[in-house]
DNA sequence: TTAATTTATACAAACGTTTGCAGGAGGATT
DNA sequence: AATCCTCCTGCAAACGTTTGTATAAATTAA
């Protein structure tokens, strides 16, 4: 590999004056600056992005720490969290947790020393003050789809709305016992959600149906099981509302395994769609969030803050998503 | 930060003491060695990866190219990588190619510059020469599902006797007319795949029905397109298979759009099984990849391969991992 | 014409590690 | 008593950049 050094034996002139030459830092003699081309054309140069990182105290990388990517909507998030970041520049390395804190933590303390640019994450919600550190050390710090910290930038989308008119909506259908496949409350998203529901059902002076269970909150499963004891303890509920799609898809079964006719009997809809929907037998009816722009929009968040200010001063930021409804089969 | 030099000063040695007690890399008298925990313990210290990266030569981390995550099994094989270099002590950073060869060659030399220790990939097959070059020059390469070089180690599925042993499956209940979904030929999945349908359907004495379209291969549009053609040419088809998951639920729409019924009027399964077969409404049989573990061993694949020597002489390997069946209600 | 400015280049330090080499102290072996 | 290990530590170079400072030449301003 070529290093400065051998271009500028080549160009014959000094290290200082390649690296001002091919980084168009300072004055260079447009003759010069053409040799020094030529040289680094020739050799191949490629300059060694350790060493800079290292002079530079920083390396071109923003760590992104999500609780896991398959069959959620972090993977298609972290597809423009990656697009965006490598046009500005940037590579991406990602972490997963497991929803697990401790994982968390440490991966959040590897990231630092790995000497990352900044941080996205959508966290447990249980390293608040590791995340502030972290900002607060000149590491910018974005909240991805959690926000739990209002000191920390974030991107998320509008939960309460997303509760709120999903019910409107399913009222218009004429439903009047719906019910909720809550999520884990400590957790923004559901717990907005389960705002938005709860306002929508009292505006409409209807009757609460929740269920919560302490399952991993991202699979069938939970949908599955807080979707059966939705419907055994209710058994004329005529909607269920699932926070995320494969919860819907495990709600879609229980109601098959209950003998209860989508969308006759029973209207099912989603409020994190990612395009599932639309590909099962049954689509279904979903919320659907920009996940990728959400993504793209987190990348350029992060990265605003550590170019804009080394110190980090400028203000937090917080990007509100709005959702739209699109209907289907299901409702 | 603390650096080596404060602890250094701080426990009254130089700084090439602090970084041997530290690494255990040779001698230190225990005394002193407890002196120099004690200071970098109470500074706080945390070694500066970039210096380490720079000096050494290599960052600790492996770079993985991908052509899409979102709906696709590389969402989970990622899991199973980053998981296993986590352990073994790697950072992971991804790069997704959207299956643009030019964009997989870009990526490929910033991963290069940037310092990566290896590479995983699920290329496109049209940068053979650039990844025998980066093996060549120290920087292991690993093919993930897609083998496309044979210089370089892989990890991948049995795709030939997976298309075989469907076809055999499907005899077996009764299918005669049995069509396939065959894919992007130029891929080795899809041809190895195909292969192993051909092989079978020849062995029953059978007709081949096959359907391919030049929509994104991963796709519920290239199931849907294909199945349709299949049926339209085909009506009496008894049964179709998909080579992933995302192609079979194109073609669970397609049967449904022909008012066929499933599975009695036509059988449909996947090659690719990455666990949503199991959440839909019919479930759908698949042959299951071990998706996880097979990130788990790309990633240690490459980890060997580069710690074991870094001359890189190691033969290469090739991992064939065995897909199981999983009969659900599609058949 | 002289002083001030701009342009162009080189020197050298620094970023924080790791590591080859040298050397001192002490014990064991000849 | 000389030699040879083993244990322990420090010095200094190196990894490949970027950048502050110095300086010389060329240009402009006074």
């Amino acid at each position: 590999m070529a290093t400065l050094k051998d271009v500028a034996k080549l160009a014959n002139v000094d290290v200082s004056t390649v690296s001002r030459a091919l980084n168009n830092t300072s004055y260079v003699h447009p003759d010069t600056k053409e040799r020094i081309y030529a040289a680094a054309k020739e050799l191949g140069y490629r300059p060694n992005v350790m060493a800079r990182a290292l002079r530079q105290g920083r390396g071109q990388v923003i760590g992104v720490v999500v609780p896991r990517l398959h069959m959620t909507i972090f993977s298609e998030i972290l597809q423009g969290i990656e697009a965006q970041a490598q046009t500005l520049g940037y590579m991406t390395t990602v972490c997963v947790t497991e929803e697990d804190a401790k994982v968390e933590k440490d991966r959040l303390n590897r990231l630092r020393d790995s000497g990352v640019d900044g941080i996205i994450i959508a966290g447990t919600g249980r390293n608040g003050r590791l995340l502030r550190d972290m900002q607060a050390g000149g590491v910018p710090v974005v909240q991805l789809v959690r926000r739990q910290e209002l000191e920390l930038s974030s991107v998320v989308a509008d939960y309460e709305s997303c509760g709120h008119d999903a019910v409107k909506f399913l009222a218009s259908r004429g439903c009047r016992r719906i019910g909720l496949i809550a999520g884990a409350q400590h957790l923004a998203p559901f717990h907005g959600r389960y705002e938005g529901y709860r306002k929508a059902i009292a505006e409409l002076g209807l009757e609460e149906f929740t269920s919560s269970s302490d399952k991993q909150v991202n699979s069938f499963g939970y949908g599955h099981e807080c979707a059966l004891q939705l419907l055994d303890e209710n058994p004329d509920l005529d909607a269920i509302i699932a926070c995320i799609d494969v919860q819907g898809l495990g709600a879609i079964r229980a109601a098959a395994e209950r003998g209860l006719k989508i969308p006759e009997q029973i209207k099912i809809m989603s409020l994190t769609g990612h395009r599932v929907g639309r590909m099962l037998e049954t689509t279904m009816t979903s919320m659907e969030m920009p996940a990728f722009q959400m993504g793209e929009a987190a990348a350029k968040l992060v990265i605003e803050a550590l170019e804009a200010d080394p110190g980090h001063k400028a203000a937090r930021r917080h990007i509100n998503f709005a959702t739209t409804l699109v209907e289907r089969e299901s409702t």
